[in-house]
Parts: C-alpha cells; structure tokens; sequence
DNA sequence: ATCTATGGCAAGCCGA
DNA sequence: TCGGCTTGCCAT
C-alpha cells in the first residue's frame, strides 16, 4: 500500500529544475541536413511550417542515422480550377486570400470529358492556405486536387518514392537506388505494350529493391490511475508517468523506474537482464525517455499515436513538469503522434486495418490487442495479462512494464522480420511513408497510388461527384437485402459425396477482368457511340474500345507481377532464407491491394468511387464461370459445385481439363488453373459449406460450424475427430468403418455432457462484440446479454485501492481482465459465455458454476454442427446415433 | 473509423 | 407456442 496519494498527483516538483539539469533536451531540436549524403532511404516525410516547406527523413543504414532533406526546389501548395486566369483573378475572395501566392496556367487530360483541357493551378504559401480551415481557397471556389495531403502532393510531383534509395548531392536530391529489373523478369513484360511495360518495371524496381536493417526501439510507459480499470486521459495527463521501458533491435533492455515514498525493495539495477534505471524526479524520467526518442531512428509504440506519445507530450507541457515546447521531442497530430527525429510506427494501428488482419496475417488474430496479436502471431502464449499492477515491487514492475516493450519489438522481428518488411512493401507499393501507409485502410494505399499515376499522365483528378454524375448508380438488383448490387455467382452443390474431384479456378478473377476488360472509371460508360456495342454482359453497361483505363493498366501489371513473378519465386526452393520470405511478403502484399483493388470501386467512400464499375466486374465474373461451367459440360465434364471464381469438377481426365483451360484463355482471355485436387468432396444442399479431402488425407473445411471460432472448445475438438476419421476414408466402403467409428464418437461425447465431463472452459462460446453494447437496441444477442451481465455490480466509488498504474498500451479493451467483476465491456472486445438454465439462459464464464450448465442446449448444439457434416457424407444423424433415444434417456433422467 | 457481395446459422422479435 | 422475418456473427 501505498504512503500517500499525493504523490501521484500533479504538484510542484521537489524542486524545480534549473536550466542546467536541463542540458540534453533543452536544446531545439536540430536536425542533420547534409550538402551531400551517399545512399539513404527515404522513410519519411514532414512540412515545416516555419520554413514552409517539404522535408524528407533519410535513413543511413550505415550509420543508422535519420537526415533531413528540405525542399530546395520551391514547390507550393496549389489546387486546381477550370477557369482562366482572368477570371479567377476577379475573384477576390481567392486574390486577397492572406496566403494566396499566384497562378499558373497548364493542361490537364480530363478523363471524364475526353479532352485534354487548360487549367489554373492556384498556388498558395501553405498547406492551410488550401484546404482544412473555413476560409481556405478551396473553400472559395470549384477547385480540384484540394484535398490531397501537401506532402504526398509533393512525392507525387516530384515522382518521389517512399522507401525508396536516395542521395543527396550539393544539397540536391537524387533517386540513387536500383533503376534496373532482374534480367530474367524481361521476359514476362509485353512486348507491344510501352505503356503496360513501364508499370511492370515500375512494380519490379520497386520490390526487387532491398530493405535495409532499421535500427529501433520499442516504447511503453506505464502511468498511474486512481481508477483501476480507468485508462487516465493522455489529453490532460493528470497523472504521473511511474515507468517506461526501452526494448531496442541492438538488444537494449532498459527499464526506467520512478522512486516512490513506501517503495523500498527490490531496487537493484538488474532484473532479469534488464537495466534499471531510477529516478527521483519525475522529471528526470521524462528527460530520459525522451533523450532515447531521439536516438532510434525508429520508434514503435502499440497504440503510442492514441496514448503513450500524446501522454508524454501533454505531460511533459504540464507547468509543474516544465517543459518548454521545444524540449518535447513529439508533434502531435489529430489522430496520429509522431517524432521529430525518427520514424514512429503504432503496430496497433498496422494491425487494425482490417485487410492486414485478413489477408496479410490469414485471419490469425481476432482481437487487436498486443497480447492477442502477440499470442497468435508469436507462437507461444505469452505471459499472462493484469491489469492491476498495484503494489508490485520495482523489480516485479520493471519486469511487467518492459514485457510490452519487448513483445511489440517482438512483433518486428519474428520470422524474418515479416513485418517490417510488409510496412515496406505496402509503403512503396501505394507511394505512401511508412508512417502514413501504417494509418490508412487498403483504399487509402489504392487512393494514393492511382493519384500517383494520374499525376504522372498529367490527368486532372476527378472529384467523387463528377464521377458520380458521369457514370450514374448501379443497375442489377443484389440478392441480399440493402447492398447496391449484385456479386459473385454461387452453384448450387450437387448434394452427396464424389470421388475424384479437381478444383479449378481464375487466378485473381477481378484484377483479371479488370484488366482483360479494360476496366476504369474513365472507360466505363464511355461517351464514344461505337463502343455501345462493347457490351458488359448481364447488364447495360459498356466499355470503351479506343483508350486504355489507367485502373485496368494498374491493377492488371500488379496483377501480373504476382502472377508471372512472385508466385512462382515464392514457389522457389533455392532462395536464401531472407529472400524466400521477401518474396512470401510481396506476394501477400500484393494480395492485399489486388484483393481490395475491385471492391474500393463500390465503396461510396473512396475518392474514385464508381459503382458502375465495381458492378461491371461482378457481372463479367459471373458470366465467366457460368459460361466455363457450360463449356465444361460440353467436354462432358461432370460440375458439382462453384462459387464466385471456382468450379469443382469431377476429373475427367488430364487431356479434358487441359482442353477447358485452353479453351477460357482463348475465349475469355482468363487464366483457369487447377487449384487442387480432392480424393473426394462431401457437399450437402448448403452453398459455401463442403468438407474435402486431399490425397494425403488432408481436410479442407470450410463454411461448417465445426470450424468456427466462436464454438466452445470440447465441439471443436471432438470435431477434429470427427474430421479425421473423415479423412482416412478412401473408398465409399470404407464409410462402413467409419460409421462405426463416428458412432462411437458421438455416444460418447454425449455421455461426457450427460456426465458434465467437461470444464467450463471449454463449454465457452467465444463472440466478438461488434458495436458497442448500448448500441443494441434491436435484438439482444446472447454474447451482448453475457456482456451485460459483465458490467454488473461494477463499484459507483473508486473502491478501497489508493493507487494503480494503467498498463499503457491498453486501449479500453486490453485493460480488462476476463474474471473481473469490474469489467466494462464493449466494441471489439471478446466475450467468453456459457449457456446455462433459467436467467438469462447465458452467463459470463466467470460467473458461470458448471452445475448450472444446460445441458439440452449444449447436446442440440453439438447435434447440429456434426450433422452438417454427416448430412454431406450421407450418415443420418438419428439413425446413426438412434439420438431420440438417447435423448429421450436424457430428459427421462 | 472507411474494399465488395453471398451465404449459413443461431437467436431475437413479433404477430397470430 | 409456432412460423416468418430480422439481426448479428462468422466465413469465404
């Protein structure tokens, strides 16, 4: 227990600090700008508003430095008009707009209209001046290109690349890095294509460049809470910051401790390997901290943007801490932190987005929280959580405030450094710095590499209500209720189980219409009479003949660079190992953007939103497969199933397949390709749901809710079982056998729940809280009914504890331990319940006594998720299990 | 905060 | 109490 609650709360300093003891940080920050620099990356990018312009962070991986390079070639801010000069110059609100600067004729290619137009580009002394405030000139007139970020307005003039090598030349700034392509990659660029040609080397320079080593840190500060479970404000930050903890690449280990009255033990300076600092002075710490931020050239955080970087900033400015401004090492934006001198990356926000989660990392984690991800990713289950960390001593706390430190560096490094290398390969695939890449979604990254490209053509930029007005709404009714309009097309199975079945599909079949098709906005609904004939099928639309759409050349060259290069590179064996996994990162980088790389065009918030377009590729997919399922029926082919790009076909022989694949690359121009083969597929009536087994007697599952994450650990396990006697069926005799078996399965997991052999750990449902819980009005789903019962009996007061510290990387989610009374629960947060008799007829787990289980429920749930699978086998549940019976034993008991 | 649609399923809601 | 419809989650 503590002494005194004052001394976490804010008050004078023991004493105050004299400009001496200020030496390190009192200075202003002054960056290197080197005349002349060999080979650095560029990995940043900022604008000084003092000096009114663009500067880059250079990293040296020689001397793992960051240099500063400012703009010396005096672009400005600017947007642009259709109107002329003279015109716009008796527009007074833009002339004597205090930070109008001038004008400058050009031309422009309007897409939308098909000419190519002068334009006025209206320059101003500053970002602001532009956009972002009220009385901005974008505000004063129809501008276009006004709202995209100065800085990357800036890369995309300059024909800049992020991540990219660099050197610097009498104070000029030269592209030094890799201007040639793997002699061997010549050979997949079209020969009669130029323009194709150039983005294709454009894609290869840019991934088959090298990533350096990047020196780093990881931080984590952890800060006193009266309120336990209370993560404190980062935007008062009233409270003090107690520790903070280094976890560096170079293998620093440091932990930095504030002393405190009544803390006495445990003050040595080696923990467990770590070096420990103490302070008297809150001061001091803070000095310390920053004293290492501007150090590393890099600087993760797992949510630094939302709380340990704007905490310190806040803190550091408090009157009682002292700081002056410019001492404080961090600039604060409105929803991002980051350094002055480095690079600071928050995994969180990396791992947030949610094709990183999907694509990226399959899925593997469900929570974004860093023990979640950590747990997942890492491996091994890492230590257990708290969120209490009252009363430790300074050694028990050194070691729990450095764990987090050392997970999120952990996270930078397993398995070849995968991330970092993603962060790479994403940044300089979208042409965004890695710091804003890490912040955007997937069509933030589209977003910025089609605007890269139209600068590069010189086409004006359109704004979202001209091409909404161009090319007008969507025309095919959805099959689901409220979406705009219709998707993928999905067989219908061929209940039963078949023997000797190839799976074919279209190598990413939107990219490939997209590109076959010659997809864009600008080619869509084009205004040429002759090309109104080129018809989409299955719907009105149709697409220009005469001009190649930007959308279609982009996304067709990545399309083709993962396709021609990197799949089969992934594929090779004699790769170094760092190579091997560079070549695995790029391929799911690219999957990433060419997954997203349709759907962005029906998203009404992307910039180039066009849902004609999004349609269009919907359509051409469904006539793609249906038109390969006819052809394949004419070859005689037996199809049993298909969904969206894939068709599941009875073998007919190697000749046959070849013929159908020949025959789609000739008639539709689309790569079909025999995805794998199964021994046999069990489909039931049910789209999206089928178990097949491959010859080596792996099981593909998918759809069946045996495989779902939310069901209770004993059915996911006696599901596995279940699957395994599934998968050594060779031969339709063989299910004789395993009938027997899966009988045998079933009695007795049904005489373990009878006998509630089971712990309630493994009875839990596990489900996602998807909004927050005050939000469900409508219907109240059974997780959100256990999360209620969470929150209940939550203390009015602070409770008995005097003082806490709030694990800092804790967005509100991770501060909650699961058997906690005090819980507040809410979006994102995974609720563990069981389902019991009478109540609510759910509990929490915590609250859960395994006698008051209901046991009924559990017996249906466990009857219909096997049946799904026996159903596509052909076993009848109750005939194979006489399940009346048993039941009827059951509820006679 | 920000790719799309399709589909299965359990459970909630509500009228008869 | 039943059936039809909706909601929310999980998955692809």
């Amino acid at each position: 227990m503590m002494s005194s609650l004052d001394h976490y709360l804010t008050k004078p300093e023991p004493a105050t600090p004299k400009p001496k003891a200020l030496a390190k940080t009192q200075l202003e920050f002054k960056p290197e700008t080197p005349n002349d620099m060999a080979q650095s990356y560029f990995v940043g990018a900022g604008y000084d508003g003092e000096r009114r312009a663009v500067f880059l962070k250079l990293y040296d991986p020689e001397t793992e430095k960051i240099r500063f390079w400012y703009d010396n070639t005096g672009h400005t801010p600017y947007c642009i008009s259709k109107d002329s000069v003279e015109s716009l110059q008796r527009e007074k609100k833009i002339v004597n707009h205090p930070g109008f600067l001038r004008f400058e004729t050009s031309r422009r290619y309007d897409a939308l209209n098909a000419a190519e137009i002068p334009v006025t580009l209206i320059h101003a002394e500053d970002p602001l001046s532009i956009g972002g405030k009220e009385d901005s000139i974008r505000e004063k007139t129809r501008a276009w290109e006004a709202d995209i970020r100065y800085i990357e307005n800036y890369i995309y003039d300059r024909h800049l690349e992020p991540g990219m090598i660099y050197s610097i030349g009498n104070g000029q700034l030269n592209a030094s890095g890799q201007t040639s392509i793997p002699e061997s990659a010549k050979e997949i660029l079209p020969e009669d294509d130029a323009e194709y040609s150039r983005l294709m080397v454009r894609w290869l320079r840019l991934l088959e460049s090298p990533v350096p080593n990047y020196r780093r840190v990881a931080l984590d500060i952890e800060v006193f809470s009266p309120i336990e479970t209370r993560v404190p404000d980062p935007e008062t930050a009233d409270y003090k910051v107690v520790a903070a903890s280094f976890c560096g690449s170079d293998n620093a280990r440091r932990v930095l401790l504030l002393r405190r009255p009544g803390v006495a033990d445990g003050s040595s300076n080696q923990v467990q390997g770590l070096d420990v600092v103490y302070f008297d002075r809150e001061y001091d710490l803070l000095a310390a901290i920053f004293e290492t931020l501007m150090d590393y050239p890099f600087v993760f955080t797992f949510n630094g943007d939302d709380f340990d970087l704007r905490y310190l900033y806040h803190r550091a400015l408090k009157p009682e801490l002292g700081f002056l401004r410019d001492q404080v090492p961090i600039e604060l934006g409105r929803d991002a932190a980051s350094v002055k001198y480095g690079i600071h990356l928050d995994l969180y926000r990396f791992f947030f987005n949610r094709s990183v989660q999907v694509y990226a990392f399959g899925n593997k984690y469900r929570e974004v929280t860093l023990d979640a991800i950590a747990d997942s990713l890492l491996g091994e289950g890492k230590l257990e959580t708290s969120a209490s960390i009252s009363n430790l001593s300074y050694n028990e706390l050194a070691s729990y405030c450095f764990r987090d430190s050392e997970l999120v560096m952990e996270l930078t490094l397993f398995d070849g450094e995968i991330v970092m290398k993603l962060i790479n390969a994403l940044s300089r695939i979208s042409v965004l710095p890695m710091e804003d890449m890490s912040r955007q979604g997937v069509s933030g990254w589209i977003k910025s590499m089609m605007y890269k490209e139209h600068r590069e053509r010189k086409y004006l930029i359109p704004r979202a209500d001209e091409i909404k007005q161009a090319k007008g709404e969507t025309e095919t009714t959805a099959i689901i209720k409220g979406k705009k309009y219709k998707g993928g097309m999905v067989i219908e199975p061929v209940p039963g189980v078949h023997f000797s079945v190839a799976v074919l599909d279209f190598a990413s079949l939107y990219p490939s219409i997209i590109k076959t098709w010659n997809l864009g906005y600008e080619t869509i609904l084009c205004s040429h009479l002759d090309c109104k004939t080129n018809k989409i099928p299955d719907t009105k639309h149709w697409v220009c003949t005469h001009k190649k759409a930007m959308e279609s050349e982009l996304v067709g060259s990545l399309r083709d660079i993962r396709i021609k290069w990197y799949k089969p590179l992934s594929k090779e064996r004699t790769l170094s190992p760092d190579m091997a996994s560079w070549y695995q990162v790029v391929q799911n980088a690219l999957k990433v953007v060419l997954n997203a790389s349709y759907g962005v065009f029906g998203s009404d918030r992307f910039a180039l939103y066009c849902p004609p377009l999004a349609e269009s590729t919907a359509a051409i997919g469904r006539y793609a497969i249906s038109q390969t399922i006819d052809e394949a029926q004419k070859l005689g082919i037996e199809v049993f199933y298909g969904d969206t790009d894939s068709i599941f076909l009875g073998f007919p022989g190697q000749a046959k397949l070849d013929a159908l694949i020949q025959w789609s690359k000739k008639a539709l121009g689309m790569e079909l390709e025999v995805d794998k083969t199964y021994r046999y597929v069990a489909l039931s009536n049910r789209k999206k749901n089928y178990l097949g087994v491959h010859p080596d007697n792996r099981v593909d599952i998918k759809g069946l809710t045996g495989k779902k994450r939310h069901i209770p650990e004993f059915l996911k396990s006696t599901f596995v079982q279940l699957i395994e006697i599934l998968g050594e069926v060779k031969t339709q005799t063989d299910f004789e056998e395993a009938r027997m078996r899966i009988l045998n399965l079933v009695t007795s997991t049904y005489a373990k729940l009878r006998n509630m052999d089971f712990t309630l750990d493994e009875l839990a449902f596990s489900i996602v809280i998807g909004k927050s819980i005050a939000s469900y009005t409508k219907t109240t789903p059974q997780h959100v009914k256990a999360a209620r019962l969470l929150s209940r009996g939550k203390p009015t007061e602070q409770g008995s504890e005097l003082s806490h510290y709030v694990d800092s990387n804790v967005d509100k989610r991770e501060a909650l331990p699961k058997d906690d009374l005090e819980t507040e629960v809410g979006a994102g947060d995974l609720v563990r319940f069981v389902k019991v008799r009478g109540g609510k007829g759910v509990k929490p787990m915590s609250q859960a006594k395994i006698h008051e289980i209901d046991v009924e429920k559990y017996m249906e749930y466990f009857r219909s998720t096997f049946e799904q699978v026996l159903d596509a086998v052909g076993l009848d549940y109750e005939e194979l299990t006489g399940a009346k019976k048993l039941t009827s034993f059951f509820s006679g008991a």
